[in-house]
Parts: C-alpha cells; sequence; structure tokens
DNA sequence: TTGAAAGCGCTACCAT
DNA sequence: ATGGTAGCGCTTTCAA
C-alpha cells in the first residue's frame, strides 16, 4: 500500500506537507503541491480503506469532528423482486428525507452470505441495521450485530430484544377474504403455501403462515373452515405460479376466486389462468397481497391488499434513528409494529 | 463516544484486557471477562466508526493483514425500476461469484446527491464503483473519485479516463425496427424521446438519443425517414406512457406499430391501448427494449430487446476489479464495451 | 512555507 | 492471566 510517507520519501518533502497539499491546503507553495500531486498521481496513491480509517480517526477523534450522518445497512432479499424492491427504494428515500445514509446489500439464499453481510458490512460501515425477510437465527442476529441496533422487517420470530416492522398479514388476508366472501365468491383457493405452513412451528412467524392464518379466521368468522384442498402450493414467483396453475389445468375451474399470498404469485396466477383461456375477473376472481405499483399496469389490474410501504419504510428508518440518536435506551426491549393498509380494489376480483 | 479506556477505567483493568475480552480471547479469566462485558454493555460501548478505523489501522498495517475482500459501491437510479433492479441484482451476484461485496446506493434525480454519494460512501469505505446512469458531469465524476477506479453503465458521454458497458442500443433499436418492417409495419410510432433528442448535442450520448439513432439508421436502411411526426413523447415510467397514449386516443390507431425506448414505456403502452380497446397486436403491435423479466408475465408477452443484463453486470464488475487488483493500470485508458442483446419475441409484436 | 511532535483508539508483541 | 509498550497512517498544533 502507498502511504503519504512513500510520497513524502520520494519527494523529500514531510508527511505533513504531503498531507496538505493533497487536501488542498493554502499553505503550500504551488511548486510543492503540484510536485507532490503528481508523485502521487504517478505512484498510484489511493485514498483506500487504510488510509481513511487512519483519517477518521485523527478528525473524529478532535472536538472538530463532522456532522456526521449516520448510516444505515439494509439488507434486501431480493433486488429484482417487485416488493423487496419497492420497500428499498423507499427506505432510501425516507432515509434520505432523514438526513441520513443508507447502504444496501442484496441476501441470497443461503445463511452463509447473511452471516457475511452482517460481519462485513454492518459491522464494519454501519451505525444501524435493517433487516428485511432474514433466514438467520433469531439468536446469530442477535449475537453478530453486537448491541447495534437493528430493525427487523417482515420477521416475527419470538424475541425481544430487536425492533420488528410488520406487514399487516393477518389482518390483511382477513379482510381480503371478507372482500372476496362479500363479493359472493364460496368456492376459494389459496394460492402460496400450503395449509401445513400455519401448523409449522418453523413457519408459524413467516409471511406465509401469518396470512394464512388471516385467511383461515376470515373464513372462520364465516362459519367455514380452511382446508388442504382449497391450498395451492406454489414457489413465491410469478413463473412458479403460472406453471402451478398450468399444472393444475383445467380444474382450477373448480374456484370461482383465487387469494394469493403475494402480488408476485398473482401476477403469475392471472397469466397462467390467461394461457388456459380462463378469464378473469369473470370466470375466476383473482386477488394478490403486497400492492405493488405494477399490478395496476396489468391487464385486468390487480386488485391487492395494498401494504403501506411508505409507513413501513418509515417505521423501520425512525426505529433505528430512535437508538441510534439515543432517543431509545440501548436496554429497553424491541418495539413490534404493524404497517397499515387498504384494500386497492382494480379489476381482477 | 464511549472507548475501550473508559472501560478499562470502570472496571479497574488495562485496555488491552479489555481488548481481549471483548474479542472473546482465552487469555482473559472468565469473571474478568464477565465484568468487562458488562460494564461496556451498560456503558452502551459500540463499535462504532471510529474504533473501527483505529482497529483496522492496526490490524491492516500489519502483515496479517485480513484476506481483504474488495468493496465495490453501486449506485443505481431507481430501486424500484425493473431495469436497474434487474441490474443491481445481477451485480450483486457476479460480485459475490468474484468473492468480493458490493454496497448499493439509490441515486435520486437531483445531482447533490450523487455527488454525496460519491463523497460519502465511495470514497470511504469502497474500493471501486460502479455509477449507473450518473447525471453529474463527466468531470465531477472524475474528479470526485479521487482515482478510483470507476466504471459507468450506460452514460456515452465523451471521455477516455473512465471504464463504460453499454447496452446495445443503436444496434438493438435498429434490429427491433428492422424486425418490425420485415413484419410488415410500416406505420411505426416511437414513444419515449422526441426526435430532437438525436440533435440535442446535451442528450445525443444519452440512452434515448442512442436509441432513437437506431431506430433512424434502420428506417434510412429501408429508404425512408425518422420525422417528428412519428414520435411520441412520454416521460420513462409506465404511468406516464399510459397516460400519453390516453391523450393521443382514437388517433393512435394512425400507427400499426409501436417501438417504445423501454420496457416500461411499452407495459404502460399496451395497458393504454387496452384501455381504448386497442388489441396488440392484433391492432397495433408494441415492442420494447430492456429484456425486464415480467413482460414475459404480461398478457400480451412483450416482445423486446432484450439486453444481456448478467453480461453487463459482469463486464462492470470485472471492469472494476481489473483496476482495483491492478491489472489493469492507473493510466489506462477507459475501456468501451457494449453488451450483447437478442430480440425476445414473444406476443406483443 | 515547512516540519517535528503528539496523539486519535486500537491491537500485536513481549514481559511479567 | 495481565499489562506495558510500540506503532498503524493520518491530522492538528505549534515552533522554526
Amino acid at each position: 500500500m502507498i502511504t503519504m510517507k512513500d510520497i513524502a520519501n520520494a519527494t523529500g518533502v514531510s508527511v505533513v506537507t504531503v498531507s496538505n497539499a493533497l487536501r488542498g491546503k493554502d499553505n503550500v507553495s504551488p511548486e510543492t503541491a503540484q510536485r507532490i500531486l503528481e508523485t502521487a498521481d504517478s505512484m498510484g496513491y489511493r485514498v483506500n480503506a487504510a488510509n481513511l480509517a487512519a483519517r477518521n480517526l485523527r478528525v473524529r477523534g478532535t472536538r472538530n469532528a463532522l456532522p456526521e450522518k449516520p448510516v444505515i445497512g439494509v439488507a434486501i432479499f431480493e433486488f429484482d423482486n417487485m416488493q423487496p424492491a419497492q420497500l428499498a427504494a423507499e427506505i432510501s428515500r425516507t432515509a434520505s428525507a432523514r438526513r441520513c445514509q443508507t447502504l444496501f446489500q442484496q441476501t441470497l439464499t443461503d445463511a452463509e452470505n447473511e452471516h457475511s453481510i452482517i460481519d462485513n458490512i454492518a459491522n464494519q460501515f454501519c451505525d444501524g441495521l435493517i433487516l428485511s425477510s432474514a433466514n438467520l437465527p433469531v439468536k446469530d442476529i442477535i449475537r453478530f450485530t453486537k448491541r447495534r441496533p437493528t430493525v427487523l422487517v417482515d420477521d416475527d420470530r419470538p424475541q425481544e430484544q430487536l425492533d420488528t416492522v410488520l406487514s399487516p398479514c393477518e389482518i390483511g388476508s382477513a379482510e381480503a377474504v371478507r372482500y372476496l366472501l362479500d363479493k359472493g365468491h364460496r368456492r376459494i383457493g389459496f394460492v402460496g403455501d400450503g395449509f401445513g405452513v400455519m401448523d409449522d412451528p418453523m413457519r408459524l412467524h413467516s409471511v406465509g403462515g401469518r396470512r394464512m392464518r388471516g385467511c383461515a379466521d376470515a373464513l372462520s368468522g364465516a362459519g367455514m373452515a380452511l382446508t388442504t384442498g382449497q391450498c395451492i402450493d406454489t414457489e413465491w414467483t410469478w413463473e412458479g405460479a403460472r406453471s402451478a396453475i398450468h399444472q393444475i389445468g383445467e380444474s382450477i375451474r373448480g374456484y370461482d376466486a383465487l387469494f394469493c399470498l403475494t402480488d408476485n404469485i398473482a401476477l403469475g396466477v392471472i397469466r397462467g389462468l390467461g394461457d388456459l383461456g380462463i378469464r378473469v375477473p369473470d370466470d375466476i376472481a383473482v386477488m394478490g397481497f403486497d400492492g405493488c405499483a405494477i399490478g395496476e399496469c396489468f391487464m385486468p389490474g390487480l386488485t391487492t391488499v395494498a401494504v403501506d410501504i411508505p409507513q413501513m419504510a418509515s417505521l423501520a428508518v425512525d426505529s433505528v434513528l430512535d437508538r441510534i440518536e439515543g432517543r431509545i435506551g440501548v436496554n429497553e426491549h424491541g418495539r413490534r409494529r404493524i404497517v397499515g393498509h387498504h384494500l386497492e380494489i382494480r379489476e381482477s376480483a
């Protein structure tokens, strides 16, 4: 690594002068400055992490510390997945408005990767962390984040330390199902997770489990019961949903409405039905969950449970900031908040 | 700020022991360690940027430096915009495969924000930078990045220093238009930028200008000319495109095909035509540009110029890495590369 | 205009 | 098991 010392040696001046020249201070003679800059260039001097560390060390330590903007790290499941993408965009905007920086990383499916994000980024660059759909065991998250303020988004696993922001899974799904029931649908299919998810302790607190729970609640409120037969299991992608419909084929006509656990799934379902020549909503009504913007552009426009994503973003950002800036004490319990929603009625149901 | 020194004073041990205890080294007695950890907790000790700086300084400086993963900063225009989102996802995956870290930031419309990204993030945490659709003057980019390897994505403004990765705008658009021509379309409309973009020196090198250029080339290759009358100006969003179609209304039937400068626009156009009761492709064929995945899920499936996004990502990542790791010298000129593509023929044209 | 010295917070090394 | 010392690369302060 090239250091200022190297440049100093090469040019025959002191490190101090190199430092001054490089920062464009006016107490260096133009000729000297020129010479130093050129040497730095030709030696390929780079203000790299180590150099920066040294600078920060010195600058932060003294009283004329920079009016430091807090940095919030954000782990997002898939950048090219509509719902996480919208959340990321909104978090970035909110943070910007709060005058703080955000650094995003994409989590892949393997926990190894999530672990590495926390280790390498969160603990190095960030003052706080927003973790969206984490796969890591809660314990590990708490341990790895080393008392660094952390907010979990849509992760309702039992724990008391971390702030949590949740999409309105139960209540939103229930409302959607009641809407379908009110419109007279009686043969409703549920596309996403299987029926079993609600009894599986591992997945009970997952988004899928919570949404299915809402469906079951609404159904039982109407004196009906959720059965395995009504559940269509599929990957949570539109491709997966589309081919799931293809596989079911004509017998999908047994349903008069399909409630899909996410907008992605719903879009794939509509396309799959279209492939079979089944019209939405005339033959089968389709409803989604999330409120992704593109749903409005679809034909038919997607009727969906629209989560208040800006609110989700601001709750997440404000939660971390409250702790970073000490408004909430280090030892105070995590707060659990559920985001608002509304039924976005368009054409598909 | 709480430092190890504070903890040392409070517990009556040395800073060294605090350091050891905090890092879980085994040369501290369990009781002492316990006491130190508790004190650290109650005092709210945080490994913050300054602390980290100090650690890095010490650790990196010595020879047993960590097998440091390079960190690449990526500035993305809008996380919730399909095309940038897919690029971001792909860059993240590629980087992961190359064993390096990526840090993403969202650029907003104002240059102020871009400036701040480069200043605060790139120059602090990153070994290299990928800038997608930058608005900053090229000079500023070069200056702000202070000899830190930087790759521009889809930014073809004249300059020699920075590596550039470009989507196949001219060639892709030309191919698309030839395809429409071959299918017998003679009244083709172009949706996106106005005709003037190709003559405006400010926008000549923009994605819009370059795509329009390709259209004009294909047209003139067939003995036809691009005229103002064939250009439909719209914001580059599906909402904008949809309402642009609404405004034009029935007279849009004067076209038998519409080539849209992006998939976003194309999707909005299809929806807008649908609103008017115009069928795609029967009444009017519609074609897009980008190759966003969701186009396949649309009805009708979007025919589009599919940019090889994985290649775009790997070219970008490898370009920075080449320079970070010194395979390409600091003073070597920027390389300009154009990404591959293919016509993705689906149903809309 | 220039530079010597001190010190930022931490960890490696070696002595106790 | 514990701690003293040195020093990472830089900037600040102050003296020359």
